[in-house]
Parts: structure tokens; sequence; C-alpha cells
DNA sequence: TTCATTTACTACCTAAAAGTAAGTTATGCA
DNA sequence: TGCATAACTTACTTTTAGGTAGTAAATGAA
């Protein structure tokens, strides 16, 4: 790791270990407040793959109504996550994909898939037995 | 980077970027199912910080209520990510720690804990102008 | 203007999440 | 047994999420 990044690492440790409360000013809770909820992450997800159409998305993300989807889609565009470009033909088509900022949480999200991958048999296992309740 | 760990990441991107649905049988929607709430979120990075009492945790988790704090730890003890010790004493004390399987989440959470510090003035413009509400 | 299709929105309803407030349990010691 | 306190639970209410179904906008060609 180069000198910086691994500074950057320590300080990024150092500031989360030192926080004595988690409030609105803990940037943390804010974060969490508007993107911690699973359609939320799991579009974004499913965007990092690339640009897709609102159709695509209905079919890959198994399970989102559409009123979800288009709600959700809004929402991260007002974030600025995504963008949004309109093809004018017949019939019309739309497409989104993840902006600056949208790709800027691949890293975070590709370390909670790769934690999903890790730890599968353990999830199915709770998802199971919860039958995703809590 | 070892290169087994490259291997591995490389996996991880390719199994990943060929996937065509993300339904119940995708493990990175079950996780999301279980964990992706603020509060539980909340309540695991803190719980990064060490073993803290309940009510460390309704002092520091600033804005969670007392049924939402037990409420989630008690999903949380069922998941096996947290731990619970009583120490009989008067009064009464309990603490809690994460488990290995809970520190495993050290590494997704905290790349969401960075990325957060790095948007911070975006995210808070955002979390401003929407209220939290989306 | 009419058309077919994708996309987006609205109104209404139900279910789930979360807050409040009160009460209960667990604990060791006096 | 009574006491004092942290931890937890329960009942009730309010708020929010989410589903369904129907409707409307956008589009270029016929």
């Amino acid at each position: 790791m180069e000198a910086e990044k691994k500074i950057k690492k320590i300080s990024y440790l150092e500031s989360l270990s030192s926080r004595t409360v988690f409030d609105e000013n803990c940037i943390i809770q804010v974060s969490f407040a508007l993107i911690a909820d699973k359609w939320t992450l799991l579009i974004l997800t499913t965007l990092m793959q690339g640009t897709k159409r609102n159709s695509d998305l209905q079919k890959q993300v198994i399970g989102i109504s559409p009123k979800m989807l288009s709600q959700t889609l809004k929402t991260l565009l007002k974030y600025g996550m995504i963008s949004r470009k309109v093809y004018p033909e017949v019939p019309p088509r739309v497409e989104y994909s993840l902006t600056e900022f949208g790709k800027s949480l691949v890293e975070p999200l590709s370390s909670f898939y790769n934690w999903s991958v890790d730890w599968e048999d353990r999830l199915r296992t709770i998802y199971k037995k919860t039958k995703g309740k809590k």
C-alpha cells in the first residue's frame, strides 16, 4: 500500500475509534439515513454492472414493485448518484447509469458483496430461520 | 496484493458482473434483507469500537429509542453477529461485543465509513435538502 | 391525428416499522 | 424480604414503507 493511502486509512480508523457519539453530526448516521435500505443498495449494486433501462432493472431486481423501482430511481437521481438519459425513440427508452458520485460507492458495495459471498451459507441459514423477518 | 487475494477479487467481480438476476437466490439480496437498515448498521459500527453496555449504546447512538436498541441487539444476537455477557452485579451489567462473524463486517463497514467521510460535504447537502426524507 | 409501447405517476389500501410510556425482570446486598 | 438500578418487555399509537391498479406522458412513424 502506498504511504498516502496507509496514512488515510489510519486517520479513518482514528476518527472512528475516537468518536463518542453517532448523531446527525456524525456523517455515518447521515449516510446510512440516506442509502441504508435494501432496494437502494440493490439498485446501486445492479447498476455497477453498467447502464440499464428501467425494464432491465425490473427484470433483474426480482421482487421490486414498479412503484418502488421508480421511486428509488427518482431518489437516487435527486442524490446525484445516478444519471438518466432519454432516447427520443419509439417506444421511448430511458437509461440509467452511475454518476461519478455513484461510482464512488463501488468500493463499499463490492466490499459488502464479497462479504456476502464469503458468508453465504451462514447468511442463508439465518435467512431461512427468520424468513427474512427480524 | 498477494496472488491469492487478487484471484479472489477477480472472481468476485466476475460473479457480480455475470449475474443476470438479483433475487432471493442471490446472496446480496439476502444479506441486504438482513442487515441493510440504519440502526443495525449503526450499532454494528459503534460496536467496532469495542465492547459496550446497553446504556453506552443508548448514549452513543443518538436518536435510537430504547425499544429499537433492545430489538436490534436481540436480532443481532439471533444472527450470531454479537455476543451478550451478563455480569452478576448490582445493578446488573450487560455487555455486548462483536463475535467473529460480526467482526467480519469490519471491512465493509469501514469501507462505508471511509466513503461517508470522503463525501461528507455532499452527503450533508443532500441530507439538508431532503431532511433525510426520500 | 392515431398508434403502440415504455416509462412514470397517482390514489387508495394494507402491512410493517418505529415512537411513547408504562410496567417487568434480574441482580446482590442490607 | 425489601431496595435500588440497569436492562428488557409489552401494549398502544403513529408513521412510514410498500403493493395494486388504473391513468397519463413521451415518443416517431404511419
